[in-house]
This record gives structure tokens, C-alpha cells and sequence, in this order.
RNA sequence: GCGCCCAUAGCUCAAUUGGAUAGAGUGCCGGACUUCGAAUCCGUUGGUUGCAGGUUCGAGUCCUGCUGGGCGCGCCA
């Protein structure tokens, strides 16, 4: 990449400077900072490393730089480089080089974008909710992020595997299994309670008599555990088939779905015990299994086994961690938590010391939870007590590529406010339309030059203000690939995305593409490089985002 | 009480993890269709980056202390 090139070419110029001694010998950084600068007039690129380099070479910053340029070598894309007060040098690139990005894209109308940032196995484990009852919004936030981190990571040279976990195993799902007991006696006549602290949402009434309606009055005959079991088995395929249903209707689709029970059954659990139990890593008290977390910087021990003997849902995660890195091999696992769970990270990284790994191969995102709101007024989310707004609902109203760019478009610390009534009533103004449109612009322009052949265009002509800000935005997607994939934050693309058909649509202002004017022909057929060109990039960060890139609207 | 996150234009949010004159959208006001899609474009308005210190060439960004909000602190998940 340019900004690559471009700090290889300084560090090579403050060598060759220091050799001729024109500056003083002293310690080269390990990396040279090239930013792009704020104010696009300045230039394309921009290194502040002169003024951090003040100190060492006891010189000012602009006569280092001065020093630096004189000594650059040729560069093929760059036009300029140019000392700046207090002690920049911004870079221009060449318009030779700009116009030629353009066929560079066209001939990888795939892989634009992706860059190599790494190699490796990663797992992206995201969602994961309760299979207690219908996905909610917090859920949707979830998804969109993982989705789209998990995507970038593919873009960045990663092998990617995308994963549901299903806590199927705990305390939780037993008041889950329970309850629908009630509701499926209920459904059929029979006085049943409720448990105190089961799920009395509407949604488990409905569930109780689907299950009373397709299987009849069988499970009212068997024992009563026994009911509950099949019961309960038979709620949770349904839940889970929901879960599917719901995220794919978001456009979302998993490489795994992975059973918190079969941690049990398969004898991850036992392993990882008799692993910790090992290294010393368990204490025996008060009837319940201890993980000794204060050994590894852990604010406290943790209990796993409960003293009735079952284990908790932390006994499960240290299992689960240990499939995922020691049985299944990945070299980095990223999970996705709402930032409600931010109390469980220390004890998950002490967990991962415990089993002898590196923490920093376990990235834990945390967002903050979403504020769901109708006409202004809170909706609550929990799932424990009364009504929800569902994920499949708002996916309905508002349509999957809005909610998407919508929850993608914050960054994961920044708590959110999500008002259905006013995405709906915005959703004219909304900045998905706002890019999709730029694409679709770009098919019908496309439609309309049907019939001519333009592969002989040539792209040297697009020199013009509009055509050469295009092209500068499109070429940025790989950086912001890079920037995103780097810190897990997807939302720089929301935001590359609106930048980049701001730039498309202020050239389609300024520039006719297909001219019927005699003498245009040449020009015709280099903005028709141009825009296809420019489709494709928006495809491209449409898609990394789970968003569709419509022909027509 | 302790821990994590947040506070930036009237509103919703960015700011390339310490760089140059803090930017978009939205809202208000005004303007642009006889040619490829007006779901578009152009212009105007908007700031003591919550407060007080500190670190340095340079702070919205880092450190300390406040104020205010969200979320945690269970043999729940």
C-alpha cells in the first residue's frame, strides 16, 4: 500500500541523509507515521515524524524535513512532497498514478480491499443469546458487529469461522423448560403455575400452545420431569430454529452452532478440570469447586462447581475456551459481548493464563446496550419480565440493510438510542439510501451505455477536480479495511461508505458520463471505467458490511 | 463503596489511537431538473470538546481529581 511505501521511502531518506551527514546520527523509530491529513488540501499523505525526531537530532523539525525530502527516493505515485509548518511533509500522489487505480480495480472486481494484514485461523463467536425466548435488539446489535468484524477479518487475510453458542446447559434454561411446561398444560386446560423466576412473556403462552397444539395431550400422561425434559427439548429446537430464521433474515449465516452441553457430553469439561486441577489451579470449599482466578490477577476466585454439584456457566466458558484454542487449534478468538457482561472479562483472562495461553489471543468486544424506543418512549428488553420488541419485528419495519448500516454506524463504546418510529419516518433521509442510491446511479447509467464497448477507455483522460476526488476516495477502501480490521470497529466503514458516494454523486453532478456530443467518445468511455470502477468499491464496502448493493431502487 | 464505558454543533454521531484551522448527517433558511435516476446537488447557520489541574514541540485523544449518565460487582447468565 502507498502509505507503506511511503514510510520505507522516509526511513530510506533519513538514512541516506544521515550517511551525507546532513543530519546527526541517532536512532531511527521503528515505525515512520504517515496519517492522512485532515484538510485534503494539504495532500494525500502526511508524516508528523520530523517533529518527534526534534529531540534526537537536536535540530527543528522543518530542517529535518527539508533534509528528508532532499534525500527521497524516486517514487513512482508520487507527484510532491512538501515541508509544511511546524514540521510536516505531505505527500501528493501523481494523476498519472490516481487515473491508473482505476484499472487496477477493474481487474480485481472481487478482492478490492482486502489487504494482508495477517495470516491465521479466527474465530468470531458472536450473538450467542439465551435460548430462552425470540431475539431482541440488544441481540440485532450483536449481530451486525460480529457479522461485520468477521468480514473484515476475511478482508484482512484471516481465515474467519463464524460461531453461535447455545446455552443450552444452565440454570436458566431449566426455568425456561419449566415454564413451557406450565404454558403447554395451560394451553390445554390444566391449572398450571408459572415458576417465580420462569419467563412470562407472552411469547412462551404461544410457544406452550404451538407445542399442545402439534403434539396434543401426550406429554400431560408422562411423569412429570420426564414431560418437562421432552418439553423442553422440543422448545428449544424451535427457539434455536427461530434464532436462524430471525439472523438470516438480517442476512446473517454461521459456519457452527455450538452446544454448551456437548461440553458435557464430549468431555471438554473433564479435561480442562483435571488440566486446572493439575496446575493447582482448584480450591475445594463450602461443597463447591473454586478457580483459584487471584493467582492470575483475577479480582477474585470464582466458583465453577456449585455445591449441589452442577456447574455454573464460567465452568462452561473455561471448557468452551479450551475447545476453541486447544482442541480446535485458532489463534485468536474474538468474542462479542454486550457490555453488561464487561464484569466476566478479568475472569476470563485469568482463565486463559490458567490454561497457559497468551490473553491477548482472546479479544473480548464489548458494546454498549441498546435503548430501544417507540415514539420517544423506553422499551424494556428483558427477556424476564413482560412484552419485547423482537429483533424479526424491527428487522420488518425497518428493513435488514437499514438496521444494519444503523447499528454498524456507532462505534461499539457509544451507548445507543434506537427509536423504530423514527427510522421508519427517516428513512428517506437515510444515509443507507443515501450510498445505496450512488450504486444503483451507477447500474443505471451502466443500462443506459448498453450496447458500447469501453475496454479500450482510456483513464488518463479523468483528470479533471471531480473525476480525481472520486478516484481518491475509492482507493482509500483498502486503508479503511486495514484501520477497521485493526481495531474491530466496523464503523469506519459506515462512515468510508457515505464518503465515497458523496463523492460519486458530486462528480455525477459535475461530470456527464455517457455524451451523445460528437468528439465525447473518448471521454464517455473513460467515466464509464471510471463508474464501473466505482461500483465496484461500493459493492465492495457494502457488502463487507452485510448490506445490499441494489441495481435498481 | 469499587470496577468498566460514555460526555464533542440545537439533535444523532465521527475524528486515521498524541498531530496542522475539531468534521459529517440531521434540523432551520435560501437556491438548482429540457441531457445518464432530484432517494441528488450547491449555499447559509451552528463549538470554551462536561469542569479543574497536569504531562510536551503539540491534547477531543494520555494522567489526576471532580460533575453527570449507562452497565456491572451472585454458588444467575
Amino acid at each position: 500500500m502507498v502509505d507503506i511505501e511511503l514510510a520505507k521511502a522516509v526511513a530510506q531518506a533519513l538514512k541516506r541523509a544521515q550517511k551525507k551527514g546532513a543530519l546527526p546520527h541517532f536512532e531511527l523509530p521503528e515505525t515512520i507515521p504517515i496519517e492522512r491529513p485532515k484538510q485534503g488540501e494539504l495532500g494525500d499523505f502526511a508524516t508528523p515524524v520530523c517533529m518527534q525526531l526534534a529531540r534526537f537530532a537536536r535540530m527543528a523539525p522543518v530542517r529535518i524535513a527539508e533534509a528528508v525530502v532532499q534525500h527521497l527516493p524516486e517514487l513512482p505515485f508520487l507527484a510532491s512532497a512538501e515541508v509544511a509548518h511546524p514540521g510536516f511533509i505531505n505527500f501528493r500522489l501523481s494523476e498519472s498514478w490516481l487515473t491508473a487505480q482505476v484499472e487496477e480495480i477493474l481487474a480485481q472486481p472481487e478482492s478490492f480491499g482486502s489487504v494482508q494484514l495477517g495470516t491465521g485461523r479466527v474465530q468470531v463467536e458472536f450473538v450467542s443469546a439465551n435460548p430462552t425466548g425470540p431475539l431482541h435488539m440488544g441481540s440485532a446489535r450483536n449481530a451486525a458487529l460480529g457479522d461485520a468484524i468477521a468480514s473484515l477479518l476475511e478482508a484482512a487475510g484471516y481465515q474467519v469461522e463464524r460461531e453461535y453458542y447455545i446455552n443450552d446447559a444452565g440454570s436458566r434454561m431449566q426455568a425456561f423448560y419449566e415454564t413451557l411446561y406450565a404454558r403447554y398444560a395451560q394451553a390445554l386446560g390444566r391449572d398450571e403455575p408459572v415458576p417465580e423466576e420462569g419467563y412470562h412473556g407472552a411469547y412462551m403462552v404461544r410457544l406452550g400452545e404451538e407445542i399442545a397444539r402439534e403434539c396434543g395431550p401426550r406429554f400431560l400422561k408422562m411423569p412429570r420431569e420426564e414431560a418437562i425434559r421432552e418439553i423442553g427439548a422440543l422448545g428449544l429446537k424451535k427457539v434455536i430454529a427461530q434464532a436462524k430464521e430471525d439472523l438470516a433474515l438480517m442476512g446473517i449465516h454461521y459456519d457452527n452452532w455450538f452446544s454448551e452441553q456437548s461440553l458435557y457430553t464430549n468431555g471438554q469439561f473433564d479435561r480442562v478440570m483435571t488440566l486446572l486441577r493439575e496446575r493447582g489451579y482448584l480450591d475445594f470449599h463450602d461443597g463447591a469447586v473454586w478457580f483459584k482466578a487471584t493467582l492470575l490477577g483475577g479480582p477474585k476466585d470464582e466458583v465453577i462447581v456449585r455445591s449441589d454439584g452442577t456447574p455454573g456457566y464460567f465452568a462452561s466458558d473455561i471448557a468452551y475456551h479450551y475447545n476453541k484454542f486447544i482442541e480446535r487449534g485458532f489463534d485468536r478468538v474474538i468474542d462479542v459481548w454486550g457490555a453488561d457482561h464487561q464484569g466476566h472479562v478479568p475472569r476470563m483472562k485469568a482463565m486463559m493464563k490458567a490454561l497457559g495461553l497468551d490473553p491477548e489471543r482472546l479479544v473480548i468486544i464489548l458494546y454498549q446496550l441498546v435503548t430501544l424506543k417507540r415514539r420517544g418512549e423506553i422499551v424494556r428488553l428483558s427477556k424476564r419480565t413482560g412484552d419485547i420488541i423482537t429483533l424479526r419485528e424491527v428487522v420488518e419495519e425497518v428493513g435488514a440493510d437499514a438496521m444494519r448500516y444503523f447499528l454498524l454506524s456507532r462505534s461499539a463504546d457509544s451507548q445507543m438510542d434506537f427509536d423504530i418510529e423514527l427510522a421508519k419516518e427517516q428513512s428517506e433521509e437515510n444515509p443507507v439510501y443515501y450510498i445505496q442510491y450512488a450504486h444503483a446511479r451507477i447500474c443505471s447509467i451502466l443500462r443506459h451505455a448498453k450496447g458500447m464497448s469501453f475496454d479500450d477507455g482510456d483513464v488518463s483522460l479523468l483528470t479533471s477536480e471531480p473525476e480525481l476526488a472520486l478516484i481518491r476516495q475509492m482507493i482509500r477502501l483498502p486503508e479503511v479495511v486495514r484501520l477497521a480490521a485493526r481495531q474491530l470497529a466496523p464503523h469506519h466503514l459506515a462512515y468510508y461508505a457515505y464518503e465515497l458516494a458523496a463523492a460519486f454523486h458530486a462528480f455525477y453532478r459535475d461530470c456527464r458520463v455517457v455524451s451523445s456530443e460528437p468528439g465525447d467518445e473518448a471521454i464517455t468511455k473513460a467515466r464509464l471505467k471510471l463508474v464501473s470502477a466505482c461500483r465496484i468499491v461500493l459493492a465492495r464496502a457494502l457488502g463487507l458490511m452485510g448490506m445490499s448493493a441494489p441495481e435498481v431502487m
